[in-house]
RNA sequence: GCAGGAGUAGCUCAGCUGGUAGAGCUCCACGUUGCCAACGUGGUUGUCGCGGGUUCGAAUCCCGUCUCCUGCUCCA
């Protein structure tokens, strides 16, 4: 028997997780025999399994458990139209000027400066248009008795280009250390049609919200769904990310999770609250996120995105950080207001129980997928000190996956790899799977090391078939969190595992 | 985008001031063992990230480039 301690303080790195996922065929860096194309990433085959999982753990837990939500899966590509109406195509493509000395950077279109219009000797102090302070004060030191009052204040970009040179930037000392303007084109732009004309223009989506938004007459009218109710939705969106970040957190290509829920106007507080709940307890008991890992971040009402009345954050603990896993957000009726005007369709809905017609306001829950997926794997890795009788310290690593989302939830091992042995239990692994159970089978190296290989990979529960089970026709489980072992008739083990996976939650 | 660090076997990494690549683990086969990374024997694996330059000769020096990590910044 050995001991075992647990670390829970030792901290995962980003590095351990990169490692081991490709290590075991989680994820691999997209293209990489190519040298690999930034921020893109290919799931493995255990990787996809777990995605997947995880994708079908919301799809039951938001669509088919729920009465008042059904689903759609719309089109990537969409008519250019949708991103005028969404406010993306103005939000989108904004000329971004950096500043070398304060490491700031600055929406050019929203830069001034204060120019003196005859002393070419003097600087010319660039500042915010709701921030003109900091350039007065720079002024006041600088300005050699030119006082404020004689300068005049013209836009950045209006400003000649043998100018730029004596521009000092909004928080710099120093003229000359803003960059140039460079546009940033944020969603991916591609072409309908074999030959590139300017008018084929379209856009891969850069979120599957529109899709919602713009089939909700379509939606509504062909399921008579009343409101309240919702649609959700998994699909991957685009975006052109100036910055890329830690492993698969953001990436230019990525997948979300999406539900906009429909509701009269005068109800959205209390629909906001509602699903704010209902989806930090769905990580904690689905996903088996412990709850202390994760935490609420409001956006504040300054930094609220152009269509959202309210918004907070779930956030959880990563590697780097607290970091956002999904935004539940307050849009109100900006949507369909902002589709109603470009389309020239109408987009409200009459209440059939009082005749009221109105524009129903949206409660949006949107989660990244691939961000499920790193948080499952951090939250579920553990690496644990094991002394043998020999007192040999060893490091055994393991995947705590809850069993929903395991890419394996069992895995069977004949004891030996002699035909008596290996044919019942193979036969033993095919009947669990038919039972709709994950399984894998290893024959190869000694009891323990397919014991590890199996921890590693987070499969919850293995089952060995040894010598007395020809005899008494029982198998020994194994548990992956406690190393215990039980011993089970053959034909109760389908059962008892299905048991155990179902009431891991309550355990 | 800026600053710093790094890219050598599937993984972790060594390889000094230039002399045509190495360890541990993994993986595979056979034998042995028979419930927690066992042992023995044998075996596979590298355009030293990519491109160019210097040199008789480059993993090593120089230039360029790509990718990853960390911090800052940004984020619908």
């Amino acid at each position: 028997m050995k001991e075992s301690c647990s670390m829970p303080d030792t901290k995962v790195t980003l590095d351990q997780i990169v490692s081991l996922s490709k290590r075991r065929g989680f994820i691999f860096q997209s293209s990489e025999i190519y040298g690999g194309l930034g921020a893109c990433w290919d799931y493995g085959p255990l990787g996809v399994e777990l995605k997947q999982n995880i994708k079908n753990c919301w799809w039951d837990f938001m669509v088919r458990s729920r009465e008042d939500v059904v689903g759609i899966d719309g089109s990537i590509l969409m008519h250019p139209e949708v991103w005028v109406a969404s406010g993306h195509v103005a939000g989108f493509h904004d000329p971004l000027v950096d500043c070398r000395e304060s490491k700031n950077r600055y929406r050019f279109d929203q830069m001034l400066a204060y120019r003196h219009p005859s002393r070419h000797d003097l600087p010319l102090f660039a500042f915010m248009e709701d921030n003109p302070s900091p350039a007065e004060a720079k002024i006041k030191k600088m300005a050699k008795g030119a006082g404020l009052e004689e300068f005049e204040v013209i836009p950045l970009p209006n400003i000649a280009e043998e100018d730029q040179a004596r521009v000092i930037g909004p928080d710099a000392t120093q003229p000359g250390t803003l960059t140039k303007p460079r546009q940033f084109n944020l969603m991916f732009k591609t072409h309908v049609g074999a030959v590139e004309e300017t008018a084929s223009v379209v856009y891969l989506r850069p979120e599957t919200a529109q899709a919602i938004f713009v089939n909700f007459k379509n939606v509504q009218q062909t399921t008579r769904m009343k409101v309240p109710f919702g649609i959700a939705q998994i699909g991957k969106a685009f975006r052109n990310e100036i910055v890329t970040k830690a492993f698969i957190f953001r990436s230019r290509e990525f997948e979300q999770m999406e539900m906009q829920f429909f509701i009269p106007p005068s109800e959205d507080e209390k629909w906001y609250e509602y699903w704010r709940e209902v989806r930090m307890n769905y990580y904690v008991n689905q996903i088996g996120i412990p709850r202390d890992t994760l935490q609420w971040a409001p956006h504040p009402p300054d930094k609220l995105a152009h269509y959202a009345k309210a918004a907070a954050d779930i956030t959880f603990l990563y590697p780097m950080g607290w970091q956002e896993i999904e935004g539940i957000h307050n849009r109100g009726d900006f949507d369909l207001t902002q589709h109603s005007k470009h389309s020239g369709k109408d987009m409200s809905y009459r209440d059939p129980e009082t005749n009221q017609t109105f524009t129903p306001k949206v409660i949006e829950t949107s989660a990244g997928v691939d961000r499920s997926v790193l948080m499952a794997l951090c939250s579920a890795y553990h690496e644990i000190e094991e002394v043998g009788e020999d007192h040999k310290r060893e490091t055994r690593t393991v995947l705590k996956f809850h069993p929903n989302i395991a890419p394996v939830s069992v895995s069977v091992f004949p004891l030996s790899k002699k035909d008596e042995l290996v044919d019942p239990s193979k036969r033993l692994e095919n009947e669990l799977r038919g039972d709709g159970l994950r399984t894998s089978f290893d024959v190869t190296g000694s009891i323990g090391k397919r014991y590890r290989r199996q921890d590693e990979i987070g499969t919850p529960f293995c089952i060995t078939y040894d010598f007395d089970s020809i005899k008494d026709q029982s198998v020994t489980i194994r548990h992956r969190d406690t190393m215990e072992q039980e011993r089970v008739a053959i034909d109760r083990v389908s059962e008892i595992l299905r048991r155990k996976i179902r009431e891991w939650s309550q355990a």
